[in-house]
DNA sequence: CAAAAAAATGTAATCGTTTATATTTTATTT
DNA sequence: AAATAAAATATAAACGATTACATTTTTTTG
């Protein structure tokens, strides 16, 4: 009876109560199959009576493991950013809430760039700061996941790539939604599709190109590269947009933007240039938050809860320390279509 | 010459190298006032030869210091979770970023509610996972910052409360916002304003609410209870306030709405209700998105750079756990007022 | 029932750092 | 130059857990 009472309870004063080895103890707490049940019992008996809880510091040293997944976020100097639209936190919280039940935890890291992430990312390795990482904005050589490769690290990925051979990830399925989409506006009669695309160096935004080129060709229509726009997806580059692209000769009658922030942005566009939506041209969105339910007019959108991505990225993470095989940790969602305007091509 | 090439270095690497103990490696490593600058120096040197970095888990176990800061983020379910509007990722980036130089880092913790919080929060200061902790939402009796004043923890709200005494906090200084928004609608020749306002159990509501009620007393305008409305600040609820008010004999000419989602749904309210902004009625809005530049029509904002109050929250917890006086770490921001629109009432 | 095998528990070292205390070195004083 | 004071460095014990390895206890076997 010497422990203190204010005292955190240790494996120690564990023993003082039963009598039992730190060893024993500590086998006994992680359920052991070398400790009879009995032993077992009387031990966690006493650690729920004195209110035990592992320190994790002492095992983070012992054993080496961190139980910390780094998610990486990226997030330019804040004072001149508008708008993108992605809705992080919901992201975040979602992997939060994915291991909730376990001892891991995340950790923020916020970079300014892509530079910024692959010192953080090689610092992150070399000093062990976490047992696995979540990366998002992949490019299809991406440097990030080469060096997480080549340090044989695990991670997931909110993105696909493609010169790095096979790893987990979590996507949206792009492909699809393109392809949905470019095919319910011509079969609605629109010919002049144009595409609100992200950066030209991600991802996904080469997997909507190229599945817009092949649409396309396969429906014997031309591509005319003035109708692709690449660049980051805030409202201003969706009127930008627009207004560009609504003074050539043969105008677009459709937008497929990648995001609701640059749909916002190109309704704000046809405001300026007096164009109606649904009578001279019209938007298509893709997002996670549906806030376009609530725009003037309300627009067609391809709606993937973040919680879905969230979820899956959390659990692939834990699962990726945990040794499964790449095979089993890759995964494309299909969002749902939800019309909200006709999108029809008035003549 | 004993270490082997691939481990990470250790305190114990530089004392072989040097010839000196621990002790004194480890308090030149801090630069201590204790050890010579000659000593200092050549430790120094054999550090950054071999690529020394500090082992936290060392540091942690021996000091029990964590170098965390917990941020508890309220994400409730997310599958029904409409646009809510605040960017919490430019938050959680701008509190990483405060941090960038020093050993501290962001620990996320998502819980569902209020409820979820208070066990976390407990959970956090018993085991000593954090040395300080960042909260939102606050109440003017906050139960959460109660568990934190009992168990004098260090932390720094984002918002105020009024039952606790004094503690750090940064907020919006949400009765300048309304004083002024207040008296601009009423030289404007506004006499019905309506106030969207957040779940009134939330401080930055009630301070607003007070404050809307002292500027039409001091200009002798009647109080309506109906043209006041709290929620949580979804675009379905802007717009449902929106299709309320105007049922009313006397309706509002003027909506001062708690951020741009439900200012963004009021204005499809309007579209649903045939009125047309400008004319029939006008909309201002608080937020920290500035996405309301694009809304048709754009709108006037009192916009608050997320990443301002980020920064100080990051800085105020740091100094917080130094154990700066609580005084210091106090701020109230002014947002910008950004005129996009006329705002004058037509008769 | 004694000997051997298997199961359960105990001992003690270890992870990398910090720090109270002890010891040595250097500087100051007489 | 010896005695003393001050400065610099070294020794060794923590912090709380895990885990080889050693020892004891229980079970099985002939």
């Amino acid at each position: 009876m010497s422990s203190k009472a204010g005292e955190r309870p240790t494996i120690k004063t564990i023993c003082a109560m039963t009598g039992l080895s730190t060893a024993t103890v500590s086998k006994a707490l992680r359920k052991s199959p070398e400790v009879r049940p009995e032993t077992r019992a009387i031990v966690e008996a006493a650690a729920e009576k004195v209110g035990y809880s592992t320190n994790l510091h002492g095992v983070q040293l012992r054993t080496g493991k961190t139980y910390q997944v780094a998610v990486l976020v990226t997030a330019p100097n804040a004072d001149t950013t508008e708008w993108e639209g992605v809705e992080y936190a919901q992201l975040l919280a979602g992997i939060s809430h994915a291991m909730e039940d376990t001892r891991y935890r995340v950790a923020l890291y916020a970079v300014r760039d892509y530079a910024e992430a692959q010192d953080t990312l090689s610092q992150i390795i070399r000093n062990r700061q976490a047992d696995g990482v979540i990366l998002s904005g992949t490019r299809p050589d991406d440097a990030r996941v080469r060096i997480l490769k080549e340090a044989a690290f695990p991670f997931v990925t909110y993105g696909t790539t493609a010169a790095h051979g096979p790893h987990p990830f979590v996507d949206a399925d792009n492909e699809g939604i393109i392809r949905t989409a470019l095919e319910r506006l011509i079969a609605r009669g629109h010919r002049r599709i144009a595409l609100l695309n992200p950066p030209a160096h991600l991802s996904y935004g080469q997997t909507r190109l190229a599945t817009y080129q092949q649409v396309l060709a396969s429906h014997g229509l031309p591509f005319d590269p003035r109708l692709v726009a690449n660049d980051r997806l805030t409202p201003g580059f969706g009127r930008a947009q627009v207004m560009i692209m609504q003074t050539l000769t043969e105008a677009p009658t459709a937008y497929i933007c990648a995001n609701e922030a640059a749909a916002l942005g190109a309704l704000a566009g046809f405001s300026e240039c007096g164009l109606v939506h649904g009578r001279d041209a019209v938007i298509n969105a893709t997002d996670d938050l549906n806030v376009s339910a609530y725009f003037t007019p309300p627009l067609t959108t391809f709606y993937l809860p973040i919680a879905r991505p969230a979820e899956l990225l959390g659990r692939y993470i834990l699962r990726a320390i945990a040794g499964e095989p790449v095979g089993d940790l890759q995964t494309l969602l299909m969002p749902d279509l939800i019309e909200r305007s006709d999108d029809r091509l008035r003549p």
